[in-house]
RNA sequence: GCCCGCUUAGCUCAGCGGUUAGAGCAUCUGGCUGUUAACCAGAGGGUCGCAGGUUCGAAUCCUGCAGCGGGCGCCA
């Protein structure tokens, strides 16, 4: 059979509008499963498009049986053309009644990694080439896909302009981990300068050039000319992190607001995340459900709480007091000016508040250069967004718009304020209190899949040591 | 970076000092009046992660290494 020059319905457009009587049809897609009785077979197809399977029946008196059973094989690709009938009175509503195929390229069941059955995440993640074949990563990549939709749309529909900040940065943004250089030097015979350091003039930029760890800086300055921005984009950091919920290279949504202080912020954050729960509950529902049932059993209602509660919002300096009064025994003992630790936060969003915790108000001791310092001395004007089984997943601030209070705070944290000019510039002409967050994609997909290792939110994960 | 655990058939696992190492699924062969994680019968498939050590004897105990997973730290 010659290959149709029509693109085939997809699956997803069947299952939409099935018809109300049988009519010829064309499908293409990969074999998922195959069943063999002594008069039929059955084909169940998978295109990707949704999470349900197209039943196709071969009678052998069609196709050869012998023909289905050498190449119809779990994860081979066949456009396959026959009669789409109604089955009302059938487990599936509709089935394909075949009368011809053709094997786009066969899988040797001897040798193909997939079987009809689940596999493990982990055996999954040591063939990530072959993961988009399963319907797990079909559900969370979708998933991811629209999410990402929904956040520009949640953006783009007030106001914002999505701006695209460099990958490439001179700059080493102050407390946000290890960097990754990048030169064109050569490595093996590194030049370097009489007194021993390496010539960077010699390098590709003529100065040391790294991957982003943050776009922030640069939002900042474009916010301060389109008042409200934001960047959606890869981000890098070289810190050997080996935990589920960290990566070198992932995906980070920051937004930056002129004119908005710490409360307008919060808000923003709230009602941005209550935003994407509802997308996902609304757009994804399938996937949701099958991730539920496969996963994590307490997935939707816990995406319908976020969607409906609000977040309970306390300063650092109350949560120390709950903490303390909490009676718990934890590890890292809690006092007054240390960061809050995992065992902290998880006691904070999973017993005592049981829905998200807004933190704001950290020590400035604990938080990065360019927080904005409060009256009181202490503290600065940040906030974290805590959510249950994940915990960080928004970490945000007002800025220090205030030049002198900003160049004192880089000086007494013995920071070089070269490469800042543009930064400090900023804080020269037409300076306003600007604001802005960072929300990690992978980590609010752990939250809506139900998954619980970032390196199955992505296609193709970069941590430590990894490159699947 | 620190701590803990795991590594046995293609996959998921059992066996934890004593003959030729097991199960389910997958694969292959045959059967089955439409199956739907199909079913029934049979077959093939393993240097028990790698390297040392202890022992009459090691998949099993010890040491080192590697890979993977988890906890902590750092953070998104």
């Amino acid at each position: 059979m010659a290959v149709a020059s029509v693109p085939g319905k997809t699956l997803a457009e069947l299952f939409l509008s099935p018809p109300r009587q049988a009519e010829p049809c064309v499908v293409r897609g990969w074999v998922r499963t195959r069943r063999t009785t002594r008069t039929v077979s059955f084909v169940e197809l998978q295109d990707g498009s949704t999470l349900r399977a197209l039943q196709v029946v071969f009678a052998h008196d069609r196709v050869p049986r012998e023909r289905i059973e050498a190449e119809l094989h779990t994860g081979a690709a066949v456009e396959i053309a026959g009669l789409l009938v109604p089955t009302p009175d059938r487990p599936q509503p509709l089935e394909l009644q075949a009368e011809r195929y053709h094997l786009y390229g066969p899988a040797d069941p001897t040798t193909y990694p997939l079987q009809k059955k689940a596999h493990s995440l982990e055996f999954l993640r040591e063939i990530a080439h072959l993961r988009a074949r399963t319907r797990t990563f079909q559900a969370v990549f979708r998933l991811r896909s629209g999410i990402s939709f929904a956040i520009h749309e949640y953006f783009q529909t007030r106001g914002f302009v999505y701006v695209h900040t460099p990958i490439l940065t001179p700059s080493d943004c102050e407390g946000a981990g290890q960097l990754f250089c990048v030169t064109t030097l050569p490595l093996a015979q590194v030049p370097k300068r009489p007194d021993g350091q390496v010539a960077y003039e010699r390098d590709f930029f003529g100065r040391p050039a790294y991957l982003t760890v943050s776009g922030q800086l640069e939002a900042e300055l474009l916010a301060m000319g389109l008042g409200k921005v934001y960047t959606f984009g890869p981000t890098f950091r070289a810190e050997p992190s080996h935990t589920p919920r960290h990566l070198a290279e992932f995906w980070m949504i920051e937004p930056e607001m002129a004119f908005y202080d710490l409360a307008a912020t919060m808000d923003l954050a709230e009602d941005f995340l209550k935003f994407l729960a509802r997308y996902a509950l609304t757009h994804y529902t399938e996937e949701l459900a099958f991730l539920a049932e496969r996963y994590e059993p307490n997935l939707l209602p816990e995406i319908e709480a976020v969607v409906q509660a609000p977040f309970l919002r306390l300063s650092y300096t109350e949560v120390i007091e709950i903490l303390q009064k909490s009676g718990k025994n934890f590890t890292f003992p809690v006092s007054w000016g240390s960061d809050l630790q995992a065992e902290h936060e998880r006691y904070l969003v999973e017993e005592y508040a049981r829905k998200p915790v807004m933190v704001y108000n950290y020590p400035r001791a604990i938080k990065a250069f360019y927080m904005r310092q409060n009256e009181d001395g202490a503290t600065v004007a940040s906030f974290d967004v805590l959510f249950p089984r994940i915990g960080e997943i928004i970490g945000g601030s007002q800025r220090e718009e205030r030049y002198d209070v900003l160049v004192r705070r880089m000086q007494e944290l013995g920071m070089d304020l070269f490469p800042y000019k543009g930064y400090l510039d900023i804080r020269r002409y037409g300076s306003v209190p600007h604001s802005g967050f960072g929300l990690g994609l992978e980590r609010l997909l752990l939250f809506l899949t139900g998954l619980t290792n970032v390196r199955d939110v992505i296609p193709f994960f970069r941590a430590a040591g990894q490159m699947a």
